[in-house]
Formats: structure tokens, sequence, C-alpha cells
DNA sequence: ACCTTTATAGACCGGTCTGTATATTATGTC
DNA sequence: GACATAATATACAGACCGGTCTATAAAGGT
């Protein structure tokens, strides 16, 4: 009686996988559920029968699972590298190599998808939020090692911020050169503000 | 022989409207045609003649009309405010003004199509980014007249893409937190350059 | 007033959208 | 192997998509 089998797993996975991808290429209203199926070879039947909900349960395992994946290199990289001079170019250049890498068809998973649905009162759009509170807090937690838990979250948001704008520019650009000036003046501002200006 | 009717050009420029107010709110692909031109009042045919190119069309002309727009904004705030100091405040407050009026449905005109469409070959995205392109050298402009050309362009592009970070992020988030925290420390930036640091 | 052009009006087209229904095939347990 | 359930497969439904078409109405020049 029960238990999922693993294939049901895979193709759940694969589902999510492929929604991920093209949710952050193209959005929420820009993507298809057909389209989703069609680049996870599954059929209509499965999908509907691992996400009930429809479109947005697939949407929201999908920025949970591309939400998860991200910061789990954040933390990887910052784990790594310890030299606050240094750390926004590890966290910048990540975004840099995948900008160019889907030639600027991409970069982050959360934001086409949220500014979509800004305003509603989509469960989507909650997950988009607690997506980036989850990168915000990762990034509060490096900083709070080398100053006081109330700046370091001020500098976490402003970074994250800052950031996002130029990720966001640049793709749309498709021109690095954004995201170049945003990793110099983030590093000015952590650099900074761990020496105590 | 030819010259253009009034009403024509009134009905035109309702499409316009009602199309950039919807591309801003749900992007490229969440904005039907038939939405646009039931908030116009205008029938299909309307549209078709006024815009032989569809979707694309309206779509381009509704980036131009709201990027002029902001445009102008933008210009006529840095005109009135010449103090370095509370020029971001100025900026900033008008986009946290925009946010709070619209529910956060509503943020930059730009940003969400920009990023649909996002390494396509959409003459849409060209319009979008040479919308940017001009935001951008407003800010240069004013920033010119205090520091050198090259410098100007550079702290003009880092404030550009804080703020439409933190819009972006404080839109999806529905709380102006980010975007205070981004004026905060554009305000440092600015001050910082003039002054010569 | 007449006639050409501009503009409006909306029915209509093929296609795609999300989602449902139902039949069939794997899968695991006993 | 029998049996229940997990999972797949696909046909289908109704709404909506962007776009075309033809007919009609308003406007401007002479």
């Amino acid at each position: 009686m029960a238990t999922t089998t693993k294939k049901g797993e895979e193709t759940k996975s694969r589902i999510i996988q492929a929604a991920a991808e093209l949710f952050e290429r193209r959005g929420y209203y820009g993507t298809g559920m057909n389209e989703i199926l069609s680049r996870a070879s599954a059929p209509k039947g499965s999908a509907y029968f691992h996400f009930p909900g429809g479109k947005d349960d697939v949407a929201i395992h999908a920025i949970q699972f591309a939400g998860k994946q991200i910061g789990d290199l954040l933390k990887a990289g910052l784990a790594v590298e310890q030299n606050p001079h240094k750390i926004m170019g590890v966290l910048v250049g990540f975004f840099k190599m995948r900008l160019v890498q889907e030639d600027f068809r991409c970069g982050c998973p959360v934001g086409t998808v949220g500014l979509e649905l800004s305003g509603t009162d989509s469960p989507v759009l909650d997950a988009c939020k607690s997506t980036y509170l989850q990168w915000s807090q990762i990034l509060a937690d490096y900083l709070s090692v080398h100053i006081d838990e109330a700046k370091a979250g001020e500098v976490a948001d402003a970074a994250f911020s800052m950031i996002q704008g130029g990720l966001m520019v640049s793709r749309i650009n498709s021109d690095l050169s954004h995201l170049d000036i945003v990793e110099k003046y983030c590093t000015a501002l952590v650099v900074d503000t761990i020496s105590g200006t």
C-alpha cells in the first residue's frame, strides 16, 4: 500500500527542473504548462497527478527549488572566501557567469515571476518573497561575523538590492558593465562597513 | 488627402496609455491585446489600424511613452533639487510614492517586460534598452556638473542599478524598506563621490 | 453636397492556454 | 500471480490568445 515509486519522483523532479528553467527565462505568464511538460518529457496526466494545484503548484515548487539551489551556492561561496575584500566578487562573479553561459536569457529565477505577480495574493509570490528572505539572511549571517547584527542586516539588504539591480539591468542590456560597477561599489560598501568608516 | 484626425490620435494615445499601465503591472506575456483595448475603450479594428505591427508595435510605443514620462519627471526633479545630499531622496522618493499609490502593483515600466524578453531579438527589448540608456544619461548629466564625466557615468550607472534593484525587491516584498536602505547608501555614494573621497 | 481618406466596429479565424476525464500501464505488497 | 494503488498517457473541453477581415461610420478637402 502506498509509498511513492522512484519513477514517479523522478518525473516530478524533472517537471520542477524544467519549470524552474523556463520561469526564469520568460517569467510566469510567458511559460506554458505544455512547454514545461514537453521539456520534461512528461505527459499532462503526470503533471496534474504530481501537482494537483496546477500551474501555481508547479511554479511554487520551481521557485523553491531554484531558490534553494542558488542559496546553497551562495553559502558555499561565502564559506570558501573569507576575505571581505573579495566576497562580493565571488557572489557577483557567480551571477555574471550565469548570464554569459545562458546568453543573458536568465539571471535571477525569482525576479521576473515576482514582478509579474507583485501586488497580488498569489501563493507563487509568497514563494518569491521567502526565497528573497533566505538569500538576504545568508548574506547577513556572513556579515554579522564581522559587524553587529543590525548593521549586517542593513548592509546585506543594500548589497542584495544592488546585486539584484545590476543583474537585472545587465541582463536586459546583454552587457555585464552594470554588474561590474555594482561589484566594485558593493565591495567598497562591505569593506568600508567592516573597517568601520 | 491625409492629415490624421484628432479623434484618431486620441484613440491611439488612449491605447498607448492603457498598454503602458498594463505592461508595467503584469509584463509583456501577462498582458493581452483584448485587455488593453477594453481598458482603452477601443475596438480591435482601431488597434490594428493605428498599430499595424500588432502587440509588439503597441508595446514599443507604450515603453517609449512611459520611458519619456519618467525621464521628464527625473529631469524635473533634478532641476529643482540642486543639493547632492538630497538628490537621491528626490529620485527614490518618487518611486516610493509610485509603489505605495499603486499598492506595489507597479514600479518600473521597463523592468518586467525587459526581463521577460531578455536575450531575444525582440524590438520591444530594444525599446527597453534605449529607455534605460536615457534614464542613465539624465543622471550622468546631472552628476557631471560636479565631477568629471567618466566618473559621473560610472556613479550614475551604480546609482541607477541600486535604485532599480531596490525598486524591484521592494515591489516584490510589498515593503519599502529595501528602497529606504538603497536611498541611504545611494546618497552616501553620491556625496562621497562629489566631495572626492 | 460630394467623395476620398481616416477611423471605428466587431464578427471571425486558427491556434494555444490551463485544466479535466478516462483509460491504460507500471509498481509494490501480500 | 492477484490485487490495490501509483503513475502514465492522451483525448478533450472551454476560454482566451493575437491577428485578419469586411462593413460601416466619421472627418476633411474641394
